[in-house]
RNA sequence: GGGGUCGUAGUUCAGCUGGUUAGAACGCCGGCCUGUCACGCCGGAGGUCGCGAGUUCGAGCCUCGUCGGCCCCGCCA
């Protein structure tokens, strides 16, 4: 035995478990990984290996007693090298279903590299075990094929997004991740400076400023896939910390990133296999706002909220006449197939369009008797709308009369529910990937939390030209060049062209109520930075998680990401955040006020 | 900050209107088996019902609090 030892710790691993294949067979190889399963069926043992490859039958017979023996004290999940040789399996001996199906290999040495503790779920796909559970033992759970494959796409996308920018003449360059604290936007987390006792450090919520001063500085054309962090409340789709793909170039205009990006995103998803095509549709704002009820609609379903104010004035109503008088509108949604919808579905409907901010809901769909609405209507004046919206019989539509807004948002929720629930039961045509972008947003908007004037995208985002007269008599009517990249509902990515005049930044910051002593202590180094020759430029981030996350088509960020933390920020496996030793505080001075 | 939902064996779950000894499947351990691949068959071990109070003759089940997972709103320039 100690003999067989020796020659095996001279033998390197030859193959990977899941590339063997028929012209392997007759081979001797050495294989080397963790143990799916033993099928044990008395003098004949199967041994299932599994590497990041896949998986590959392994056999031991009573011809090799001690061999045999071996094998039968396997275990899931020890991590065993073993040699043999590649035979085709006999006929009716074969498994289709897997890859390696074909062969298997013939053992002659098994050496056990080092023992596992029993698993406390099964490696296997889809998980059998409660993401929590998957959490804690993430390197566990990082075992399993779909989970490999995932990080190995992740990576691929990575190189694929490296190569393609860097042909471009793109170059990545590092920024710092111990930075100036940005008060504006998301909240920062904060590194206490032990040099500069009671001074902090933040994280970076985006690159921003630095790649504006690295156009400033020549570099014409900058990326850098670059983690970033917002102490934030999290979701499906939201981490602490993500990555995004960072994009900025000089001497262009917004049209020049639409075909970059358009370009990366076609390559991008090439990587599953999908058929991107171009141009992407563009959508003003207003638009999106108006027929899609939010600024990242999903457009796999091409229906859209129409304006039945006009219609709606004349249907007989009172309730609707008077609405429209005091300036509200009437907007109706079709839902294909809706009119079997149940009465209780309807009435929950209204329900939920009273909590959204409606004052109700109305619904029209055909009956045996002709068309029924659940709110009195001239019978002439009902057909006009239901035809309006082109209607079939066995369709349902939905009118909320509210404020414009109001009722675009409502029936966009709806619209947002009932495409979910369509893609749910298989019901949409074979589109995967339904992008756009959204353009045009306005520049500033009012904030009800801070009861002030705010940027929508950030104060560094360039006005449309043609508004720069309404800046002070009309900053809400601003529009911005800055735009948004939508796929199926998701924002994965957003950008502008960027200000790069120190007056038209002096402006901005003037509108946003700050002074210029106060715009002088955030931003003065940057303001500094565009009095010496700014080159006009313009960037875009793209959600590096997010863009995985439907690239391998998967729900959550969190598939897609090693090590992510849960939606309360904790990470299980690691115990993060934690406290601290007294004498690290000190260090700091710092000093916890009060143990919660 | 708010709303919803879940927490029972190693795992995934069931557990009725509060009532005797809390179940199943998988996994695990032992035995048998030469073509299995979700191996099969036989046997076995395994429980702080998240945690803490309360109500009750009696709590896995009801009430309150608390911790944690997930989803959503707010928030995310």
């Amino acid at each position: 035995m100690a003999k067989t030892a020796e020659t095996n710790q001279s033998s390197k691993r030859t193959t990977y478990c899941g590339d063997l294949r028929e012209d392997h067979a007759g081979q001797e190889v050495v294989l080397t990984g963790w143990v799916q399963r033993v099928r044990d069926i008395g003098n004949l043992v199967f041994v299932d290996l599994r590497d990041r490859t896949g998986l590959v039958q392994l056999v031991a017979r009573n011809e090799q007693p001690e061999l045999l023996e071996q094998a039968k004290k396997l275990r899931s999940e020890f991590i065993i090298k073993v040699r043999g040789t590649v035979k085709k399996r006999e006929a009716g001996a074969s498994n289709p279903s897997m890859p390696t199906g074909e062969v298997e290999v013939e053992l002659s040495e098994i050496k056990i590299l080092n023992l596992a503790k029993i698993p406390p779920f099964v490696i296997t796909d889809p998980p059998q075990a409660a993401e929590e559970l998957r959490f804690k033992y993430r390197y566990l759970d990082l075992r399993r094929p779909a989970m490999q494959r995932n990080i190995f796409l992740r990576h691929q996308a990575a190189l694929l997004t490296r190569n393609f920018l860097s042909q471009k003449d793109f170059i990545e360059i590092e920024t710092p991740f111990l930075t100036k604290s940005t008060p504006e936007g998301a909240r920062d987390y904060l590194v206490p400076s032990r040099i500069h006792k009671g001074k902090f450090y933040a994280l970076p919520q985006s690159p921003q400023l630095f790649k504006q001063m690295l156009m400033i500085a020549g570099f014409d054309r900058y990326f850098q896939i670059v983690r970033c962090f917002r102490d934030e409340d999290l979701r499906a789709d939201r981490q602490p910390e993500f990555t995004q793909i960072d994009i900025e170039m000089s001497f262009i205009e917004r049209e020049d990133l639409f075909d970059l990006t358009e370009e990366l995103m076609v390559e991008f998803f090439s990587l599953a296999g999908e058929k991107v095509s171009r141009p992407f549709p563009k959508l003003g704002y207003e638009e999106a706002m108006n027929r899609y009820g939010t600024d990242k609609p999903d457009l796999r379903d091409p229906i859209a909220i129409e304006d039945l104010t006009q219609l709606a004035s004349q249907s007989g109503s009172e309730l609707l006449s008077g609405i429209i008088q005091n300036g509200g509108a009437v907007k109706g949604l079709l839902v294909k197939g809706g009119g079997s919808l149940p009465r209780s579905r309807l009435d929950k409907l209204q329900e939920e369009a009273k909590i959204l901010g409606a004052g109700g809901l109305i619904w029209i769909k055909k009956t045996e008797n002709g068309l029924k609405s659940s709110l009195k209507l001239e019978p002439e004046k009902m057909r006009t709308i239901w035809e309006r919206l082109n209607a079939e019989d066995q369709d349902l539509e939905l009118l909320v009369a509210s404020p414009g807004e109001v009722a675009s948002r409502v029936l966009g929720e709806f619209r947002k529910n009932f495409i979910l629930e369509k893609i749910k039961a298989g019901k949409l045509p074979d589109m995967n990937l339904a992008f756009c972008w959204v353009t045009d947003f306005p520049l500033f908007e009012w904030s009800e939390e801070d009861q002030k004037i705010v940027s929508v995208h950030h104060p560094f985002t360039s006005p449309h030209p043609s508004d720069l007269d309404l800046m002070e008599q009309d900053p809400f009517k601003v529009k911005a060049l800055a735009y948004d990249l939508v796929i199926n509902g998701y924002e994965v990515g957003g950008g502008s062209i960027r200000i790069h005049q120190p007056e038209t930044q002096a402006k901005v910051f003037k509108v946003l109520g700050l002074t210029p002593e106060q715009a002088e202590e955030k931003f003065g180094f940057f303001l500094e930075a565009l009095t010496y020759g700014a080159p006009p430029h313009g960037g875009i981030a793209l959600g590096f998680d997010r863009l995985v996350m439907l690239l391998c088509g998967e729900e959550s960020i969190r598939e897609v990401i090693p090590f992510p933390k849960t939606t309360s920020a904790l990470c299980l496996l690691t115990g993060s955040p934690s406290a601290v030793d007294e004498n690290q505080l000190a260090e700091l001075g710092l000093k916890i006020k009060k143990q919660i």
